[in-house]
RNA sequence: GCGGGCGUGGCGGAAUGGUAGACGCUGCGGACUUAAAAUCCGUUGACCGUAAAGGUCGUGGGGGUUCAAGUCCCCCCGCCCGCACCA
């Protein structure tokens, strides 16, 4: 029974086993509690990498854990297969991406069940597959009829040699990726979905995410940017006659510097410019001026303040004072009104400009410690009390905010508002890849929705991609059909779904995978939804986290579910690192060739960055897995760093991890045959050995369950060394033993099942391990009937004493008073207090 | 610029305000071996002492609160991430 373990054969086994046993396939059960863990599902690249086993084991400890712990655990995988690498593979290797994405999925599938991961797979599927898309088409036209989908003109980015449109990551330096040609805006009619609606829903159920980073929310809440304000208008005085009586509106955040105010801005493309300028060359100039300051957004944002004066002024409402009306670079027409009013005290941007353009500074917020605040180059953003503001005068900043307010309200000059930094969601694509927007355009009718039972509408097979643009722009036929209202002739909309829209909505789709007639049973999702732990990279924390929640409201508000907020928890990891290696001429090396290499030292070793195909520091998992097995590297990708941190590959610890798991089947091998049989009952009484081994391993079941609910698996492997050594070194093969190596064996099973199921029949067991429950915890043997407790000294540790857990403070203080060092390092001193924290520490204050 | 995080041995990392460095890796010494690998045992923060005990210093730097600070408060330094003219 002490021959080596055979890694390869023994995993493979125990897959076949699970999967005979349907182990992981779930249905609903009233009587059962659920849980539904989900990683980010992947994009069918080609091979998965080792960011998939970090996410995947996560997840699987979690789901196998909870497994053991009695819930009905819900564990799908599915593919988010539309997108724009499959387009590129097309043209690359004129392989039609729907071929492309199905060989990589049959690749991906079977790397990842060579993980050993608790997956149902009877749930999977691809977000490519009509049967799956026909349903947000549906939901499409179901946000259209409520108004949460509308269309409107946008600006894209355009890459005038391929005449197609860049989607923002493709847009380098201001330039095509592709073509390297500087990128044109250009306006589209564009589908949006309105998630600002739901911006104020978005931001208050954020509080109730309470198992979501914090980081995540607050990432969240900046991106929503829900700012609360005053929104009123300034009359523009024409300078040639009083015919002009425009108005300009305007936001503010401090309506209470309202009397600071020394200009109006507005944004360049705000129609008011287009009519104050006409067509001056001079602001053609300055427009032209605007656009050559680099595309970069942090350039846009160090550029110098520029201005256009147009001539114009306008009237302060509260003041009647005038100010000149400017046009201005750093005014965004996008956000509120796309104009605002000047104050150079008291905002840096403001006094930038006006020194540029030598407009008046008048402080009127003045902090208490510096009444005679004057502003030159550096703004005054502080606290302080109003001054030269009228009826606002020595009022804070926030009563005055409100008093300027109400008095605007009073004279009927606009109002408290709310604005947001968050825009709708655009969701048309100029892509083949993606889900076909459900819309006909009749030149009769207009926009007319494709009929219900007309869906799907699915993309045709056949397409060229040879040509520059959208492939379904260009194909023969496809576009044109007939009104599905006059039956006159018509064509299609050929731009297609972000791909966001697909992962928005797919977790709902597991708890109902094959149902025909709609994206989820009612009753089905209420089982299931909300997912109690989602995992996957930070990268997410904004835009796919943020439409999937807003999907969920939209959804809801259309009767599909009752769910509010789709991911209960949220756990999202770090990175996965490794060194880097150049040889001589700075060209690139693999780590696998650096390892193979006799001679090193010619190569650079450079710092552990994100693993990167470029730089060539990549491991493939698959080798791993081939080599060290699935539950090595199961084990390494757990072992070194908390799971939220970047993780630094290295073969060491793979090594290191694929001993462990020898040793432990080489440790069960050697005492097994000499053990009590399975099942045998325990003994009425144990020796103080077995009491210490039986305390141990208890002990830390209970740190293991917890360090798996804290998601601290890198403590909770080292406290499974911590218990695999203490047994090592246990001399005795009798129960208390066998109960030790049981719960060991239960304990690695979230983290290394085949060896586990494999240690588990080694012991004689009959059952799966998968279908064994996680051990119970005999609370009687964590109490001790004695304890040990450290003696400072003036807070310094001088020694360490153990007396019986019923000792009174009067034993302690003799105790830690006699010990030879307390009293050599009270020598010359007398006892001033003695502190006694029982459970913790003993001190000892003496001068 | 704004927001968030981090800084602990040679390395990855542990420490509800209570004996800093759990656990692992590496290194060193030893056992087994003809030898090596594998495995097993011991040791591994620095310094002083060393037969054994002890002692001093130590959690990026500086102050503070406390009987007691890696942990709490203030100031500073360095690194990482997110947002970026959002009025």
């Amino acid at each position: 029974m002490n021959e080596r373990y055979n890694i390869k054969e023994t995993e493979e086994k125990w897959r076949n086993i699970w999967e005979k046993h349907k182990s992981f396939a779930v249905t609903e059960q009233s009587d059962k509690e659920k849980y539904y863990v989900l990683e980010m599902f992947p994009y069918p690249s080609g091979r998965i990498h080792v960011g998939h086993v970090r996410n995947y084991t996560l997840g699987d400890v979690v789901a196998r854990y909870k497994n053991a712990k009695g819930f009905n655990v819900i564990h799908p995988m599915g593919w988010d297969a539309f997108g724009l690498p499959a387009e590129n593979a097309a043209i690359e290797n004129k392989q039609h991406p729907n071929k492309w994405t199905h060989e990589n999925i049959n690749i991906m599938r079977k790397q990842l069940k060579t993980m050993g991961l608790s997956i149902d797979w009877s749930r999977e599927f691809a977000t490519c597959d009509p049967e799956y898309y026909r349903h947000e088409q549906k939901m499409f036209l179901d946000f259209l009829d409520r108004g949460i989908a509308y269309r409107k003109e946008s600006v894209v980015n355009w890459d005038p040699v391929d005449n197609t449109v860049l989607a923002n990551e493709q847009v380098i330096d201001g330039k095509g990726w592709r073509t390297n040609a500087p990128v044109e805006r250009r306006t589209l009619n564009q589908w949006f979905l309105k998630i600002t609606d739901y911006a104020d829903d978005l931001l208050k159920s954020l509080e109730k995410l309470d198992h979501w980073p914090e980081k995540v929310r607050i990432m969240q809440e900046n991106w929503i940017g829900k700012s609360k304000g005053l929104q009123f208008k300034w009359d523009i005085i024409s300078p040639n006659s009083q015919e002009n009586n425009e108005q300009i509106e305007v936001f503010t955040t401090r309506p209470d510097t309202l009397f600071g105010a020394s200009f109006l801005a507005l944004a360049p493309d705000h129609p008011i410019s287009k009519k104050l300028a006409g067509d001056k060359k001079e602001f053609q100039d300055f427009l032209q001026e605007c656009q050559s300051v680099g595309t970069s957004e942090e350039a846009i944002a160090q550029a110098d303040k520029l201005g256009f004066d147009t001539g114009y002024k306008a009237t302060h409402p509260l003041l009647g004072r005038e100010v000149p009306i400017y046009i201005a670079n750093f005014i965004l027409m996008d956000y509120g009104t796309g104009a605002i009013f000047g104050v150079p005290a008291h905002d840096q941007r403001d006094c930038d400009f006006a020194n540029k353009y030598h407009l008046p500074i008048l402080p009127v917020v003045i902090p208490e410690d510096m009444p005679d605040l004057t502003v030159t180059t550096e703004a005054y953003t502080g606290s302080g009390k109003l001054a030269n503001s009228e009826f606002m005068n020595g009022m804070d900043v926030k009563n005055a905010i409100e008093a300027c307010i109400q008095k605007c309200e009073e004279i009927d000059n606009g109002f408290g508002t709310i604005q947001y930094r968050l825009r709708d969601w655009g969701i048309s694509r100029q892509r083949y890849w993606g889900c076909p927007i459900p819309i006909i355009y009749c030149d009769s009718c207009g926009v007319v929705p494709v009929p219900e039972d007309q869906l799907p509408v699915t993309l045709p097979e056949d397409v060229n991609f040879n040509e520059s643009g959208n492939p379904l722009e260009h194909h023969p036929t496809w576009k044109n059909c007939k009104c599905p209202s006059c039956g006159k002739n018509a064509t299609r909309e050929t731009d297609t779904f972000d791909t966001f829209f697909e992962s928005s909505w797919y977790q709902f789709r597991y708890c109902d995978p094959h149902n025909k007639t709609e994206p989820v049973a009612k009753d089905k999702a209420a089982y299931w939804m909300p997912v109690n732990q989602y995992i996957g990279g930070v990268e997410h924390a904004v835009l796919h986290l943020l439409y999937a929640r807003f999907f969920t409201k939209a959804m809801k508000t259309c009767g599909y579910i009752d769910c509010d907020e789709p991911f209960l928890g949220l756990f999202t990891q770090g990175m996965v690192t490794h060194e880097t290696y150049q040889d001589s001429n700075d060209n690139w090396v693999f780590p696998s060739d650096y390892d193979a290499m006799k001679d090193k030292s010619a190569v650079k070793v450079g710092s552990s960055v994100k693993m990167s195909k470029s730089k060539k520091n990549v491991i493939d998992p698959q080798d791993i897995i081939d080599t060290y097995g699935a539950d090595a590297a199961r084990l390494f990708i757990l072992s070194d760093s908390p799971p939220e941190r970047d993780l630094e590959w290295t073969e060491k610890g793979i090594e290191g991890a694929w001993k462990f798991i020898n040793k432990l089947h080489r440790t069960i091998s050697q005492l097994q045959p000499n053990l009590p049989e399975y099942g045998s009952t325990a003994p009425e009484s144990f020796t103080d050995t077995a009491k210490e081994l039986r305390k141990t391993s208890h002990k830390i079941t209970k740190n293991i369950s917890e360090n798996i609910e804290n998601f601290h698996l890198n403590k909770a492997v080292a406290h499974i060394h911590e218990l695999s050594n203490t047994i090592s070194s246990y001399k005795n093969n009798d129960w208390a033993l066998r109960e030790s190596l049981e719960i060991l064996i239960k304990l690695i099973n979230p983290i290394m099942p085949h060896l586990a199921e494999e240690l588990w029949s080694m012991l004689g067991a009959t059952t799966l391990l998968t279908e064994e429950s996680w051990p119970e915890i005999n609370k009687s043997l964590l109490t001790s009937n004695t304890f040990t407790i450290g003696v400072q000294v003036n807070g310094k540790v001088r020694a360490s004493i153990t007396l019986a857990t019923n000792a009174n403070q009067e034993l302690v203080e003799k105790t830690a008073l006699s010990e030879p060092n307390v009293q050599r390092a009270m020598e010359g001193k007398s006892l001033r207090k003695f502190i006694y924290i029982p459970g913790k520490i003993v001190n000892v204050v003496a001068k």
